[in-house]
DNA sequence: TAGTAACAGTTAATATATAAACTAATTTAC
DNA sequence: GTAAATTAGTTTATATATTAACTGTTACTA
């Protein structure tokens, strides 16, 4: 039996549960999620972004999602627009409060960021960072093979 | 304003995302989740534990236990008995069908993640890993000072 | 061009996360 | 020795995660 306590996602989560309740605690003082911050955010860089885009750069899966703009909707910081030229589309788009709170927060968010930075060396975090995304990458190019028509039975059955 | 993709949290979600559903997989053939296995996978090792020393080892926060821990007596794989020297403490304690798990669930986890540790060689492994560490204890032994009597009023104000 | 597959988003059902409050048992301090 | 503080576990309320199913829309194909 391998050890658990040091295995992968179990350094993750304790790295994360490490991490985020410095960022929870300016979270909250605008009355946000870390989710619902994680939405301000992209939509900060680019507004009116479609909810299945905008599911991806905020890793946040759609059934989550709707519920999340719900409540950021209730709370006047973002709407919903259908799009006129494919129906399907719906975009996520910010308020005028919305846009006003990334003043507010992202000052914040940078400084706390920059104490978590200065942990490790500039190496030990680039190289932490490239390992990361190596690992991603990989483990998720190899779950989209074997969960393509080929790593089924209609290439097992190639093998036989 | 910071890139975001590519923060550390992020990264550490965005591997999890990716690294994940291997595992979970394995967990729905038997019916558990990832969290239970968690729970199981604790208990094979040290049975009979403390829930709280359970919440510590599996990182799950005391109240989501309360109800994952329902959830495996309703399955019939683990069942709680109250310590009789200190009748505040609940022992969460495998039963047959618990134990009996280890022996099916066990290899295929362990394959699985040998499947992961391919995924990038062996110095850019210990090395991630040993970082998320850093990262983790610093984070989170800075996060205990600032919550401490110390890193409130009564130390602030000798700073006045 | 009818029929069907594919797509965007949502809903439903169940499980878990998070923070605060609460109960019962034990310790500590006076 | 007893009131106050601690501790272990639970409950409550709200938010999110996960998987499957479902609706409306668009695109594809025979």
């Amino acid at each position: 039996m391998k050890p658990f306590e040091t295995s992968l996602p179990m350094m993750l989560y304790r790295t994360l549960d490490a991490v985020l309740p410095a960022f929870r605690a300016i979270f909250t003082q605008f009355d946000l999620t870390e989710q619902q911050w994680r939405v301000l955010r992209v939509l900060w860089e680019q507004d009116a972004k479609p909810l299945l885009a905008l599911a991806e750069a905020t890793l946040i899966q759609a059934p989550s999602l709707v519920g999340i703009v719900d409540r950021l909707h209730r709370n006047g910081l973002v709407e919903r627009r259908r799009s006129e030229l494919d129906r399907r589309v719906v975009r996520v788009c910010l308020t005028a409060s919305g846009r006003a709170l990334e003043a507010q927060v992202t000052p914040l968010v940078d400084a706390a960021y920059s104490d978590l930075e200065v942990l490790v060396t500039d190496g030990e975090w680039t190289a932490l960072l490239q390992t990361l995304a190596k690992i991603a990458d990989r483990a998720k190019s190899r779950s989209r093979n074997s969960d393509s028509e080929y790593g089924n039975a209609a290439h097992a059955s190639q093998l036989t």
